[in-house]
DNA sequence: AACAATTGTTGTCGTCAACAACAATCTTCC
DNA sequence: GGAAGATTGTTGTTGACGACAACAATTGTT
């Protein structure tokens, strides 16, 4: 890989965007465009709250990525981690499902995990099928790192949207936690 | 971006990716002893934004997929309509800024909507590079019922998020639209 | 012991974002 | 006026990710 996809590069945010050089005629039954003016409207789309989810939700994964691209860590495998290290032991199974993962994915995310000496797969004693998944020392020094790293990436969330809309924001998603 | 990373070529061969280290200790007698109680922490996760947010979404856009399953109409699709149809004329790439989507995404997505008779590529007269994209008089009536699914949707959006807090979370996040 | 369910794994398919390269076509600058 | 550079739409590649299906090993259930 060595290319991670997904590096932001945050827009050069140019010049608004010019709809047309020269003049937008053809004169088509639309007179009111606002394209005159560069404004491009968004029309019914303004009010879907999806809409405005996911155009946040890429921000701020960008931002995360960027803010832990030293460290080299994706959101889902941070969230994999802070799982298996506030609850050592748990199965694959465990875990993919207190995160919404398939436990097919997750078995390439410990195969990363695991090579770089950040996660071990214990098997278990009481269930042979099952693996015991425990941070390593390393893993569990990284993670350290990695939660100030978050916490930095937090902080940029805060200045975006301000502090308290943040926490409103917390509150009014707790449930999808 | 510049990430070294690890190699990728673990391909096949899986086998002995498990270092098996003689790890004796690290009382593995008690395996999944924390999935006992069915209680499996967040811990850190439990404060990120970003963790909040990317589950949301995905409630978000399955309710959306399955309102407008009917019409066989995605999120992605739905704004693209909106904004052709708010702003008919619109170049490939003036939608694509305005919607972040790569322009190399938005031909397969409009090669579809064409090849459906929702939208129409008409050359420009002034650009002969670009075309105008308008809604065909089929994808003006369709997306008069989309728009119908859509706030069924955003109904939806409100009695799982409660309509005071679905209108603060468009508000905490008009800036992203 | 026979049968069903679970766990980890591999594989395939489809969606989506980021890039690179290209032909056709402006735009700019000399 | 014409060469050089930029833009637009297009094709193709890569990688992250979700949904499924199939499988071996191992429970559990009867």
């Amino acid at each position: 890989m060595t290319r991670n996809s997904q590096a932001p590069r945050i827009a050069k945010s140019r010049a608004g965007i010019r709809p047309r050089p020269g003049r937008t005629r053809s004169g088509n039954g639309n007179a009111h465009n606002d394209l005159m003016n560069g404004e491009i409207g968004l029309d019914a789309l303004a009010g879907h709250a999806g809409y405005a989810v996911r155009r946040f939700q890429i921000w701020i994964f960008q931002d995360f990525i960027r803010t832990l691209g030293a460290v080299d860590i994706r959101p889902t495998q941070y969230s994999v981690m802070t799982v298996i290290g506030a609850n050592p032991g748990l199965s694959q199974m465990a875990v993919a499902k207190r995160l919404g993962i398939e436990r097919a994915r997750l078995v390439h995310l410990l195969d990363s995990l695991e090579q770089r000496d950040l996660v071990s797969r214990v098997k278990s004693a009481t269930d042979r099928r099952s693996h015991a998944l425990h941070l390593t020392p390393r893993g569990k020094a990284s993670l350290a790192q990695f939660k100030r790293l978050a916490a930095e990436h937090e902080r940029h969330v805060a200045e975006k949207i301000g502090k308290d809309n943040r926490e409103q924001l917390l509150r009014i998603l707790s449930a999808f936690t």
